[in-house]
DNA sequence: TAATAAATGTACACACTGTTCACATATAAT
DNA sequence: ATTATATGTGAACAGTGTGTACATTTATTA
């Protein structure tokens, strides 16, 4: 059963208005980025006034960290999926894990913008830190057969360049001059090869 | 001789007022943070009304397009600086051009956010593609003596490995939760760490 | 069931933003 | 000296986030 993200007609009271300003900035920020996500644009899109917003969010601000949070949750879901495909079909989970990561960035590049801006969110915000902990474990558990880990609660130098190669590769697609004229396929390619490339430095002896 | 920022009292033109804008932005962003930065307030702080920010440029957009620029070439002159005390030193250059480029993010995030962003420059402007072509090659000149390369104008998996584990740890640094309690010096020990990890994988035969 | 409380949505207002346009003033060219 | 060009101004406009007093619906309680 899917809601829709209108209020229903002659109906004074929304239902599900929380959710719904979230799928609003959801197709915003998908169709027209993420600067035109307006407070006033999502309140109309989900057939409502725009002070409404304010009873379940306390400023545009944290509606964004409710979105980035989100986004977060959707990003590990994704990787955790890339990383059972792999498992069960024999192949390397880091690979899998880290190309699922970028092609979120290239799928969802709005998405990739919100869940990492600190001036546009509050990454203090308790959903947000829990969400961003769960992906860097995500992450970790992707490393696990790559790397030979010590202390699985803190980051080894290697596990902090995997997550660096492969956010810093997204960047590059999603804000930089990386990739520009390439294809999709193209740039999943190179991704390929950059972690192919990446591979001796991770399980080599201390 | 330094020129102020400020329009000289009395007089009608400013006499620098393009550059003084970019001044405004700076001076803005480094103590306020990007999202703080307005035309008003840069018109104010030169001492000019709002409006004349654009007999120099365009839009705002413009404006952050040129600031963006200006950064762009800090950041190369700053890797350029690097390379060669690297070079008189006898360090290894690649490791010394990262890190300045970690060290650029830490000490001026606004400017390291300004000159990645997609939706808030103009990123096909022909000044901003100079300077950004210029860093990459100041990155792939870095990294020469670490990396042997084929051909000198397109990137090998080898370079794009480089520039992006930089890259996203720098990002991670300033956007994301890595090294949130951590000291500068902490965090360029991390960085110097991670740049030693990825050593093995850069001059691995092919 | 009737009365009341709490939650949720609205209308209007406010200060602030980028931007435009007719106008003012200074500098350059003729 | 006159004219053209460049540069800065003031007032206006629509659009933004947000606060506040009010309206309406749902939940709670007597």
């Amino acid at each position: 059963m899917r809601r829709s993200i209108q209020k229903e007609k002659n109906s004074y009271h929304h239902g599900h208005l929380a959710e719904s300003l979230l799928d609003a900035v959801d197709e915003i920020a998908t169709r027209f980025g993420l600067e035109a996500v307006t407070l006033r644009a999502c309140a109309k899109l989900a057939g409502v006034s725009p002070s409404s917003a304010f009873r379940h969010y306390a400023d545009k601000r944290a509606l964004l960290t409710a979105f980035a949070t989100r986004a977060l949750k959707q990003l590990s879901a994704a990787m955790a999926d890339a990383k059972s495909h792999a498992r069960i079909q024999g192949n390397n989970e880091f690979s899998a894990v880290g190309l699922a990561y970028v092609e979120f960035a290239l799928d969802k590049p709005a998405f990739f913008r919100a869940m990492w801006r600190e001036e546009t969110i509050y990454t203090n915000d308790e959903e947000y830190i829990a969400a961003a902990r769960q992906l860097s474990a995500h992450l970790q558990s992707g490393f696990a057969d790559t790397i030979e880990d010590k202390d699985p609660n803190s980051f080894s130098p290697q596990e902090i360049l995997a997550w660096s190669a492969v956010h810093g590769l997204a960047n590059l697609f999603v804000e930089g001059p990386v990739g520009k004229g390439a294809t999709k396929t193209e740039k999943l390619q190179l991704a390929t090869e950059m972690i192919r490339t990446l591979a001796p430095a991770l399980n080599s002896a201390e």
